[in-house]
DNA sequence: TTGACAACATACCTACCGGTATGAACAATT
DNA sequence: AATTGTTCATACCGGTAGGTATGTTGTCAA
């Protein structure tokens, strides 16, 4: 018998994949069980419900997010390179491999988005993840800021909230026509726009042809 | 017996209600039917599935939502007009008589893009939707620009996805945080930034506060 | 050795929900 | 008057999905 952190561990991880590949409403716990491979017996061993599991799935979700952020802004890398290890980790969670190009935006926030009143928990989940996010935009921001990139002086906060919204909004977006090229292209004037980056600190080389099936490569940690 | 185009129009108007303050999958057939007055045995003869309601809903909803920004983006208004007769009835399309300011966002985009793929039909009803969001935000986008309110000359079919896009991720962050006072303020600030509207061309007397109940008055028709 | 408890496995329950089968009421047509 | 088709109303079905009740296995402490 395994350690149980192990089957614990084992279902938030598989829920987080399926809920990333379909939504919270469309993933029975009986396919998040069959995934894992573990009953439903484990299941409700460890979850006392399904919103249970979807808060800590968030959460994990939520930690992993925090470990790429960090190596992406990390203090090493100038402001501008930091944008650019963003815009690279961002093709990539969207880059599926199976099939094709598929943008599947992150079903977390949509869920929180759409739950009704009476899932509070799942709501809550999704606020803190979305706080989690804002909050790393907002770093980006200043950095940029800092480093005299943009336009004109910004309210951080405020921007890392625009940033937030506007790639929660391209990511449903692009879930729904599945345009990778667009999706890209978009991203990055989105951001450059609404952070207001100077026009001689924009690069549009950087973005790689959907056409192309190459893997991305990330710049982060080079 | 009442005119059969009028049960049918009543279960669009019921559903399209019902999956605003809610969302697709939360909506049941006997919710609508009810709320309708009408039974399943009416629905059925009306529509094939719940789908086709849905796709159905979504394009009378989107009819509706053409006769308003035609209204809005009228001609006869300035471009700067248009802006602020946008923002008003953007902001009294959120704000919910009962119990508050609430904000929903728009259950069609954000259904679309949770749905799975066995659901196609629903998809395209969404991204139909989206693709006639897009043409009015490009419209006011071109016509800033023609009025030279923009700092630098702009695609504005990317510009009028981008601005879909944005707004989409805002009422869904709105949704999930219920801070109508913020969500006017990132509202404004997210528009003009991925307008890139001048400096000067920039107006922040015309944000209602929450805190008074008063109702937003249209700027449209004045 | 034995009791206790953690960590499951199996079978089952129940509520709901999309969808169907069937028939009644009424209108228009022939 | 008989027929036909439209427009609904009622009752019901079958699958599913979240959740539960209960049994089983291994482990560890006393």
């Amino acid at each position: 018998m395994s350690a149980p952190i192990d089957t614990r561990l084992k279902l938030m991880q598989t829920a987080t994949q399926l809920i990333w590949d379909s939504n919270y409403d469309n993933v029975g716990i009986a396919d998040i069980c069959k995934q894992a491979g573990v009953t439903k017996g484990a299941f409700y061993h460890h979850f006392s419900s399904k919103a249970e599991l979807f808060a800590s799935a968030c959460k994990y979700d939520c930690g992993e997010m925090n470990k790429e952020m960090d190596k992406v802004l990390s203090p090493r890398f100038t402001a501008l390179q930091q944008f650019e290890n963003f815009f690279a980790i961002m093709l990539e969670k969207q880059y599926r491999g199976d099939g094709g190009t598929q943008i599947c935006g992150c079903p977390f926030f949509t869920a929180g988005a759409q739950a009704g009143c009476e899932e509070l928990e799942v709501r809550a989940a999704s606020r803190e993840l979305s706080d989690n996010g804002v909050i790393y935009f907002a770093a980006l921001a200043r950095n940029l800021q800092d480093e005299g990139c943009l336009q004109r002086p910004v309210d951080a906060e405020q921007l890392g909230r625009l940033l937030h919204q506007f790639v929660q909004g391209l990511m449903m977006h692009g879930r729904i026509f599945q345009d990778f090229a667009q999706f890209c292209l978009d991203l990055r004037e989105g951001l450059y726009q609404l952070l207001g980056v100077k026009e001689e600190y924009r690069n549009y080389n950087g973005c790689p042809s959907a056409a192309s099936n190459e893997p991305l490569q990330k710049v982060v940690g080079k």
